[in-house]
DNA sequence: TATAAAAGATGACGTAAGGTCACTTTCAAC
DNA sequence: GTTGAAAGTGACCTTACGTCATCTTTTATA
């Protein structure tokens, strides 16, 4: 017969956890005292056991303590019901990730504030589903970037280069565009910008055109950049082409 | 001025949530009837928006009520910590899935004996062990992570250009380090390592010397870069600077 | 065996974000 | 002035315990 501080030893479990159980009827000790002190056997320990496992694939309390109180349980479906609401929780986090990489990328470019605000403003009506709202916000946007979509995410590495580079041109603007740095930056647009592998450059290559027209930059509004980092950018540009050349 | 009903009508936010911003004091209404009736603006319709926002990216109201109060917030720092939380969870929500896979394919394969024999035995063998050790090392993950934060936010595009450029290693990696768009983004890394201007580069560098030990590795762990794109770098540095002479 | 210290028990209050009653007061229309 | 709808307040409820505060039992030692 344990204590109820040899088992708290033995299970990791909390002495209080313990008394909570013990109060809501989910694992009673085996006997007690005379003085009214908890003791408990190896079945006990085994039980806890059960429940810490089915406490870490995210069922409640109430739901363990049907389960092992009824012999005959129909596990699969509870284990099934459990999977499909995991699924479901995944699927939503997957969601905050992509607004929040969105978020992220957007201060990246812009600055903090002015974005900030702009993109909140952007989920104003139905709160309900954020996502399948600004897909259609897109949607009704730009049809064209739309398609590019899936391979633009913030997450894909290529697009990010992308974002980090024009970021770092905003931040840096300051030093001018014959500033070491500045050249640098712009050596590596370059360089990227010669990469004409795949597909996506059709893109990537309007991105760099985009300096050329306020009005085609307006189509692109996945991550506004502003005008003034632009024309920044060409100065920068031709300047490097002209050392270069 | 609107009546609570009609706040309530356009955001969807229930009587009761807008009684208790009121009274957390998150979110007060513009002014009160001399019966005591709250009457809302435009200017609080917006602010409940921006709170509806903040709480779908998975901000609790007592952090989105500071964020709100204080006018220069450093929203990088918060979303970079929301972020991790939130992939620390997709993190969970995965071992759960697998443990919950293993499970239901087990009932399916071996019928009502396995459920008593592979449960019993997942928690009484070894769960203990794994399990703590599980939540430990996530709280270890964060509190490590929430160090480097101010230094490594993915949200200046510094950092971000270097970890946009470990993801095109990552993503391009089975073309060989001898391939052209692998020695392509190698070169960049080179270049944006040559530039050592300010003090970030200290850390900047130390990333580019993690490959060499692997325990450093670990401590960096926001963006988690396996070994295997390490060793692929340092592979395709060295045939790098062979070429260059 | 007496006593002190450690361990245990019990109970109350707190957490996050509101939901749900119960009861009272105000508003708006007639 | 009356009345029904809408608004107000307050209390208790939810999860799974943590954290005191106070009291009792057990155990070790002199």
């Amino acid at each position: 017969m344990l204590h109820i501080n040899e088992v708290k030893k033995m299970s990791g479990v909390s002495v209080r956890t313990l008394r909570y159980y013990d109060k809501i009827e989910l694992l009673k000790p085996a006997s007690k005292t005379q003085g009214g002190h908890r003791l408990y056997s190896n079945t006990e320990l085994k039980k806890l056991q059960q429940i810490q496992f089915l406490k870490t694939i995210g069922f409640q309390l109430s739901e363990i303590k049907i389960m092992l109180e009824s012999e005959e349980w129909d596990w699969s479906i509870s284990l099934m019901k459990q999977l499909s609401y995991v699924m479901s929780e995944k699927d939503r986090l997957s969601k905050i990730e992509f607004n929040l990489r969105e978020l992220i990328n957007g201060i990246a470019i812009e600055g903090e504030e002015f974005r900030i605000k702009k993109i909140m403003s952007l989920y104003t009506r139905d709160s309900k589903d954020v996502l399948t709202y600004d897909r259609e916000e897109l949607n009704i946007k730009n049809s064209e970037v739309l398609e590019k979509l899936p391979n633009m995410t913030s997450s894909d590495p290529d697009s990010l280069e992308w974002i980090a580079l024009l970021g770092q041109l905003k931040k840096h603007m300051h030093l001018g565009y014959n500033d070491t740095r500045i050249q640098n930056i712009i050596k590596r647009m370059d360089e990227k910008k010669g990469e004409d592998f795949n597909d996506e450059d059709a893109f990537l290559d309007k991105l760099w055109d985009i300096r050329m027209s306020p009005e085609e930059s307006k189509k692109h509004n996945l991550y506004p950049i502003d005008q003034e980092v632009l024309n920044f950018m060409e100065k920068a540009y031709i300047h490097y082409i002209a050392k270069k050349g």
